[in-house]
DNA sequence: AGCACGCCGACT
DNA sequence: GTCGGCGTGCTC
C-alpha cells in the first residue's frame, strides 16, 4: 500500500514579520505557487493572518515538519521588492535595533486591504444620550477610564476615531471595549476623510537665473553624478539662497542622464507650493504624500517600479521610493527633526538616504541653511563635501535683526504676562499702517502653559504624567501636552483650597488676545495644532495670508519654516529663550536653527524685512550668533562646547529608555542593563537617571545615554545592550533610540 | 505585538 | 459558586 513515488521537494522561505521579533520565520510554499525573496506574503501566525516579506528560499529546513505551515497567498507577485531596498532594510535593523520585518514595513507601502478608501475604527455612542450621560455620572465613580472615555466620545457629537479617544483619554483599549459590551458605545468602521493634495502649477516653470555659486555647486554635484559613484555633498546656502533652483538643475542633470531622483522634504514643506515647483518642471513627478490612501500608495509604488515616474518628491518615506537606476536622492532642510521617525523603526531619513546611496551607487545631497553639527562635522572631517551657497539669490537681501533684551522692560509690560516690548509695538504699528504683514512666532500653544496657586505656589499638574497642563481658554479646559488629558479648570488650588488660580506664561492663544485687544482693527489669525486640527486648515490660513486677508499671522514652529510671503517685512520672535534652557544638548542648536529659519520669513521680496527677537539673554551665543546672522560663529562656538562634552558629532548617542508602572522596576531594569556597558572601550555611559519628564501616562521613566566614540564602540555597545525584546519585560517597556532626536 | 492560558477578587 | 480583571508564554 506503500506510495513509492518521490514527493516532489518542498520549498520552504524565511518571512519576516511586521513583530518586535528579531527572527524570521520558516514556512513552506504550497505546491506550485513560487516566491522570491523581497516577495510579499499573507502568511498565518499563531492563529492570525499576517503580512510578511521573503528574505531567502531554502530547499530544507531543520524544523519538524508538524511545525512548519503553509504560505497563505503570495501578494501582489508582480510587485517585488527590489534587492537593494531588501538590502537597506537589513541595513536599517543592524543599525536602529529593530527586526527585520519592521525595517521592511517602513520600507514598503501597506497592502491595501479594500479598493479605494480606508476604513479606520470609530467610536459612537449607541446609548441614548440621557442615558449615556447618566452612564458617564455613575461610572466616575469606580470605573473613571470608562467614564472619560464615555464622556469625551459624547463631547466629540460624532464617530471618533477610536485612535483619537485613547490619545485623548490617556487609556488602553479595555475601557471601550467593556464599554462597547455594554452597549453604550458602539464600533464602526468609516472611511477616512482625505483631501486630495492638488499638485497646484500656481507658479509658472521660471527657470531662475543661477549666480555663480550655484553653478558652481551644480557643476560639482553633476560631476558626481556622471562619474557613477556613491558621494555626499552638504549644500550650505543661507535662507533664500536658492537652493531649491539648485535642487531642480541637479534634477534636470540627472533626468538628461536618464537616471531617477528622490527629493525629501520635512512633512511641513510638503504644500501645493512646493510640490508645484517641482511639478511644474517635471510632469512626471510622483507625490508621496500622508494624505495618499494605501491603495493610491500602491499605485504609485508600482508607477515606480515600471519606471514611469522618475522624479519622486514626498517626506520620509518616500525615500524607500522603488526607482529605477537612482541617481540622485536630496534630502532639504537636512536639519529637520521630522525626518527622524519617533516609533519604531525610529531611523533617521538622512542617514538611511547615504545607506541607500551607497547601496545603489547614488549622489546625495543635503541641504541646509543651518545644518546640523553632525552633518558640520562630517563635512570638516571629509566625509561629506561641503558646498556654499553665501548670498540671498535675486531681489531678497538678509533682514534687519533687532535684539530686544526683554530685562530692560517696564514692570508693567512684564506684570501683563503677555510680553510685546514698546519697540515690537511701534515697528507692529507702523508696519499695519503700511498694510505690510506681520509674523509673530511663538513656540508654545494655548493661553498659558502654567496654572499656579499664588498662595502655596504649586502649579496643577496632570495627574498622569509629571508635567504641568496648559490652560486653553477656548477649549476652557486645562490639557496635558503629554497624554493630552484633559480636566476642568480648578476654581480653588487643588492643593490649599485657596481661590484665585494665576496663569503664568504665554502661549499663542493668550499671544492672540493680546494682539487683538492692542490692534483690534487687524485681522489677526493664530497657527497652531489646536487651531490646524481640522483637514485643510492648514492651506487655508496660508491661502488667506497669501491673499492679504490677514495682517497678522501667530504660530508656532509651523511659521517658522518655508512661508514665503513677499509683504511680510516684520517678524517678531516673541520669546527666543522657550528652548534655550531645555535639558537637550542641542539646546543651542535647536535655538540658533529656529532663529534664523524664522528670520528667513522676513524681507523676502522687494521691501526691507526687520526682525525683532526679544528675549531675557541677549549675550547667549545663539542668540547672538543668530542676531548678526552668523552660522559659522555660532558652529565655531558650538563645537567647543561639543566637543568638551563628548555630544556629537564627536559621538554617536543612544538612549536607552524604561517605562513602568513601578519606578523602582524601570530603575532596576536599566540598571541591570548597564552593567556590561561599564568599562567598554570608547564608551561613556550617563546614567540611569529618571528621565526629565519622570512620568507619562502613570508609567515612570527611566533613561540612560550612551555615548559611543568610535563606530565600533557604537557595534558593542548595541550588541551588548542586546534585543529589545529580551530586556523589555510583560510590566516594563524598553525603548532603544539610536542618535536620538528628543531626550526629555 | 497579539492572543492564548491561568490564577485571584467582587458580583449573582 | 462564576465572571472577568491582567500576569506569563509562545508564535514557523
Amino acid at each position: 500500500m506503500t506510495d513509492l513515488a518521490p514527493e516532489p521537494a518542498a520549498t520552504y522561505v524565511q518571512v519576516a514579520l511586521n513583530l518586535p521579533l528579531r527572527r524570521e520565520f520558516t514556512y513552506v510554499l504550497p505546491n506550485g505557487v513560487a516566491a522570491r525573496p523581497g516577495n510579499r506574503v499573507r502568511v498565518n501566525f499563531h492563529g492570525r493572518g499576517l503580512g510578511g516579506v521573503v528574505t531567502a528560499v531554502s530547499a530544507s529546513t531543520d524544523l519538524p515538519p508538524a511545525k512548519v505551515k503553509p504560505i497563505e497567498a503570495v501578494l501582489d507577485a508582480d510587485l517585488l521588492l527590489p534587492p537593494s531596498l531588501l538590502e537597506l532594510a537589513r541595513r536599517m535593523a543592524a543599525t536602529y535595533g529593530c527586526s527585520l520585518g519592521e525595517a521592511l514595513d517602513a520600507t514598503l507601502p501597506a497592502v491595501a486591504k479594500r479598493r479605494g478608501q480606508r476604513r479606520i475604527p470609530h467610536l459612537e455612542v449607541k446609548a441614548p444620550h440621557d442615558l449615556a450621560m447618566q452612564a458617564v455620572l455613575e461610572l466616575e465613580e469606580k470605573h473613571q477610564a470608562q467614564s472619560r472615555v464615555l464622556r469625551t466620545v459624547l463631547e466629540f457629537g460624532g464617530p471618533m476615531p477610536v485612535l483619537d479617544v485613547r490619545r485623548r483619554t490617556a487609556t488602553s483599549d479595555s475601557p471601550w471595549q467593556t464599554l462597547v459590551k455594554h452597549g453604550l458605545l458602539k464600533r464602526v468602521m468609516i472611511a477616512e476623510e482625505l483631501e486630495e493634495l492638488v499638485p497646484a502649477i500656481e507658479e509658472a516653470a521660471v527657470r531662475h537665473e543661477l549666480n555663480e555659486h550655484q553653478r558652481a555647486a551644480v557643476a560639482k554635484v553633476d560631476e558626481s553624478v556622471a562619474a557613477g559613484a556613491h558621494r555626499t555633498f552638504l549644500l550650505h546656502g543661507v535662507t533664500g539662497s536658492g537652493k531649491t533652483e539648485v535642487y531642480l538643475r541637479i534634477l534636470e542633470e540627472v533626468r538628461k542622464r536618464n537616471r531617477s531622483a528622490i527629493v525629501l522634504v520635512p512633512e511641513i514643506s510638503l504644500t501645493p507650493q512646493t510640490v508645484g515647483r517641482f511639478a511644474s518642471r517635471f510632469p512626471d513627478v510622483a507625490v508621496l504624500h500622508s494624505g495618499l490612501t494605501d491603495a493610491e500608495r500602491g499605485r504609485q509604488w508600482q508607477r515606480l517600479l515600471q519606471g514611469r515616474s522618475k522624479v519622486v518628491v514626498g517626506a520620509r518615506s518616500a525615500l524607500f521610493a522603488p526607482v529605477q537606476d537612482l541617481g540622485l536622492i536630496v534630502v532639504d532642510e537636512e536639519h529637520e527633526t521630522s525626518f527622524k521617525q519617533d516609533s519604531t523603526p525610529r531611523y533617521h531619513a538622512r542617514e538611511m538616504a547615504i545607506v541607500r546611496g551607497e547601496i545603489e551607487k547614488a549622489v546625495v545631497v543635503l541641504g541646509s541653511a543651518t545644518p546640523t553639527l553632525e552633518s558640520i562635522g562630517k563635512a570638516r572631517r571629509g566625509v561629506y563635501e561641503l558646498l556654499t551657497l553665501p548670498q540671498r539669490a535675486g531681489a531678497g537681501r538678509l533682514p534687519k535683526i533687532l535684539v530686544q533684551d526683554l530685562r530692560g522692560e517696564p514692570k508693567e509690560v512684564r506684570r501683563a504676562g503677555v510680553v510685546l516690548s514698546r519697540t515690537l509695538l511701534v515697528l507692529m504699528e507702523e508696519r499695519l499702517k503700511a498694510r505690510d504683514q506681520v509674523l509673530l512666532f511663538l513656540n508654545r500653544r494655548g493661553y498659558s502653559p502654567v496654572l499656579l496657586c499664588p498662595g502655596c505656589g504649586e502649579a496643577v499638574k496632570c495627574e498622569s504624567c509629571s508635567v504641568s497642563m496648559t490652560w486653553h481658554v477656548r477649549r476652557g479646559r486645562l490639557v496635558c501636552h503629554w497624554c493630552c488629558r484633559e480636566k476642568r479648570r480648578p476654581e480653588i488650588c487643588p492643593s490649599c483650597q485657596q481661590p484665585g488660580m494665576h496663569e503664568l506664561g504665554v502661549g499663542t492663544e493668550r499671544l492672540e488676545q493680546a494682539v487683538k485687544d492692542r490692534f483690534p482693527e487687524a485681522i489677526v489669525a493664530r497657527m497652531d495644532a489646536d487651531t490646524m486640527a481640522e483637514r485643510g486648515a492648514h492651506e487655508r490660513v496660508l491661502s488667506a495670508f497669501r491673499k492679504k486677508h490677514i495682517d497678522v499671522l501667530i504660530g508656532t514652529q509651523m511659521i517658522a519654516k518655508g512661508l514665503d510671503f513677499p509683504d511680510v517685512t516684520l517678524v517678531g520672535v516673541v520669546s527666543a529663550d522657550t528652548g534655550l534652557f531645555v535639558p537637550d544638548y542641542r539646546a543651542a542648536e535647536r535655538t540658533f536653527q529656529l532663529l534664523h529659519q524664522v528670520a528667513g520669513r522676513a524681507g523676502r521680496g522687494e521691501k526691507a524685512g526687520t526682525v525683532v527677537i526679544q528675549t531675557f539673554c541677549p549675550d547667549n551665543y545663539a542668540v547672538e550668533a543668530a542676531a548678526k546672522n552668523d552660522y559659522d560663529s555660532f558652529v565655531q562656538q558650538e563645537l567647543v562646547f561639543r566637543k568638551l562634552t563628548g555630544y556629537p558629532p564627536f559621538s554617536r548617542l543612544l538612549r536607552v529608555l524604561a517605562e513602568a508602572r513601578a519606578e523602582s522596576e524601570a530603575q532596576k531594569l536599566l540598571q541591570e542593563a548597564v552593567v556590561p556597558l561599564r568599562g567598554m572601550a570608547d564608551v561613556e555611559v550617563l546614567g540611569p537617571a529618571p528621565a526629565v519628564i519622570a512620568k507619562v501616562k502613570d508609567h515612570w521613566r527611566w533613561h540612560m545615554l550612551v555615548k559611543c566614540f568610535q563606530p565600533a564602540s557604537f557595534q558593542r555597545a548595541m550588541a551588548a545592550i542586546g534585543t529589545v525584546e529580551d530586556l523589555g519585560t510583560r510590566t516594563c517597556r524598553v525603548t532603544l533610540d539610536v542618535d536620538p532626536s528628543s531626550l526629555m
